[in-house]
DNA sequence: CGGTTCCGAAACTGATAAGTACCATATCGC
DNA sequence: GCGATATGGTACTTATCAGTTTCGGAACCG
């Protein structure tokens, strides 16, 4: 697991004395031109250059806050990474189905054009850098998968499910295959193909009595 | 679906008159250097002086027969996908599970370091070249799901599963599945991890009655 | 004010690598 | 043999781009 809210970027130095103080605002600018270049041209299309031109930054001001484009790309995304929040509460319906339909928000879907094009990007990036990739693998994969094992475990606890359950193995099958979705086939994750997948594959292989 | 046997390699141009004949061999040692340079240094790390010298050719020779970078590179790829074959006859064990396990063949498991490196290389050309993502998703994934739906549909019509069997979307799920392992969590695609979704998830899929 | 640090913009530097040109040599058809 | 085209090797050209520097100006602090 990875420690919560790091990262690369530089905190404002050493101040001597006065001067004009660094502009907050500039930061979260040339973060989402960093996404929006990403989405557009992906990870190996994206220049410095090119980011700086969309944020109406100077490149100076980049390399201020951020040593090296990785840097810059990988805070770009933990960035993004905030917007897929997962629900402060898991959702009690009573049925497993509804539990698993309820962690399902809006916010998570991946159907729209940058959406889908930065996850690609990230496709790249966790293929660039093996080292990356058990951090996207944690701050979104495993998240993922706990919450959908939680809500299943306590579906067994309470014998909606046979105890002969796999509910390790059938809590990954979700995260994977929306991945695979958008990564390799790029087509959206709607709800109706979420849904699909509790109704189709989920429920079935966990209600199956051995 | 995607025209077999095509690839981007030059055919021996109109030939004038005489003279040294092109050398065949050359071609697979070159596209052998190919995926070893892409297994160990990834697509993005590839150079064309790192496979010239890997082949132990002239980059004159590689230019010869294919023009760009990435000709060259998806040729090799379409040669690695000659050694993902598919069994010439469905297995026809009687069983489900007989027919599912008889799928897998050592051919096609993903353990050792140069085929889980060109893999992981692959998800960057797939990221790059969304073009590509298609092929690589018609002569990869569609075929073993396809085979897949084929047994389980078997299974349906003699009975051993029942009609409410979403036959369609669990014939993804192992495909799906070994990709995201392989690519994302770069971890080896072996007969226990495919038998254990074949026991945990797919045949508990199936079996259960709605 | 004045020193300091910021800002956007643009020019510069240095490294990397695709693609080409040329070499000496080898092998083909005639 | 002879011309044509192949081979491995190396040097070259050219473009791109990360990262640095410079510049005119703006904002902060005392």
């Amino acid at each position: 697991m990875n420690e919560e809210g790091q990262d690369a970027r530089d905190a404002t130095p050493v101040r001597s004395r006065g001067g004009r103080k660094r502009d907050p605002t500039r930061d979260d600018d040339i973060l989402d031109a960093t996404l929006d270049v990403l989405a557009e041209v992906g990870y190996a299309g994206l220049t410095t250059d090119l980011v700086a031109a969309r944020a109406q930054a100077g490149k100076a001001t980049m390399y201020r806050r951020w040593h090296t484009k990785d840097d810059l790309i990988l805070d770009a995304v933990r960035k993004m990474k905030r917007d897929f929040t997962l629900p402060d509460r898991l959702p009690d319906t009573g049925t497993l189905r509804g539990d698993l339909v309820g962690l399902i928000r809006d916010e998570n879907l991946i159907d729209g054009d940058r959406t889908l094009g930065v996850m690609a990007a990230m496709t790249e990036v966790v293929a660039r850098h093996p080292g990356i990739a058990d951090t996207v693998h944690d701050i979104v994969h495993c998240p993922w998968a706990a919450v959908q094992e939680a809500v299943m475990r306590r579906a067994r606890d309470r014998g909606e499910i046979p105890p002969s359950a796999r509910v390790e193995t059938v809590s990954q099958v979700m995260a994977s295959m929306a991945a695979y979705r958008v990564m390799i086939q790029r087509r959206v994750v709607d709800r109706p193909f979420l849904e699909g997948l509790i109704d189709d594959v989920i429920l079935p292989a966990l209600h199956a009595d051995r």
